[in-house]
DNA sequence: TCTGGCCTTGACGTCAGGGTCAAGGTCTAC
DNA sequence: GTAGACCTTGACCCTGACGTCAAGGCCAGA
């Protein structure tokens, strides 16, 4: 099958199968003419990337679940390199998730705060005599 | 205060305070001689900057709390504006944290999955008559 | 033979947030 | 008067994962 064929077939593009390419992550044979060629083992491959891609990994990372596969086991995850980049990745999703977790209460507690001082402010504005709502002097926006 | 000395007190760099400038995130005046100059009141933008870049905010949404200082706020997020953006940026957050435990989850059953498939694997090749361990043919690292 | 669709390589653009040089102007201290 | 520290603009470089041309080759159907 032709690079047009491949990249339908797993939902990308033929862009994308040459950048594979250039990275050495997917190799593909050529025809006769130049044009490359690909068998289902190579969309089983590019499966395989667009799997861990969605989990997040780089591209880099999913080359041990490539050479595995390659390699001719049945999974790409049958390898123990694979298996050091779920668990580096897992390391990795724990830290990450950690931290945007902290930065999730620091601007909930920033937010709380800041609704508070506003709802003061309106309430002392409106309270003396109907005053005119303080109001952000944001510069309008340049046309 | 010249650009060298705010970049200092700030703990940036005076590359980052003209990048700032050519977003017209922080304009600067100038001195007869061309040198930008800066007041405690632009240190006090910039820290706000830091803070939120701290939060993972992007540049361009740091800027309604810039603009909300600028207009002799007390606070940054005194401006209906800003809060906006803490909402938005507080659902941004949940939504990123719970794609992330999503995908964790799924990384963690396949490492379990491909765990217990190589314990069995490996099982069954001890087992027979201390056969080598199945290897995974990794190209070797080119030199 | 012509048209249209696929393919090729190569090169440049994108996004954010700057890093790093280069070439030169300015200011202060000695 | 000169060294050295500071400042200026402009320009190119980096990361990741491609998108988007440009210019041309190959092939099938009418």
């Amino acid at each position: 099958m032709r690079i047009g064929e491949l990249a339908e077939r797993a939902g990308t593009t033929t862009r994308t199968l040459r950048y594979y390419e250039s990275l050495g992550l997917l190799p593909a044979r050529r025809t006769g003419n130049g044009y490359r060629s690909y068998d289902e083992d190579d969309l089983r491959l590019l499966q395989q990337i667009r799997v861990l891609q969605d989990f997040g990994f780089e591209l880099e990372e999913t080359r041990p679940f490539v050479e595995c596969l390659r390699s001719g086991h049945p999974a790409g995850d049958s390898c123990p390199a694979s298996l050091e980049v779920y668990r580096r990745k897992l390391a990795e999703l724990d830290e990450c998730i950690g931290r945007l977790s902290a930065i999730r209460e620091r601007v909930g507690t920033q937010l709380a705060q800041a609704e508070l001082a506003r709802a003061q402010l309106e309430a002392a504005a409106t309270a003396p005599e109907g005053a005119p709502e303080p109001r952000c002097e944001l510069t309008p926006p340049r046309p």
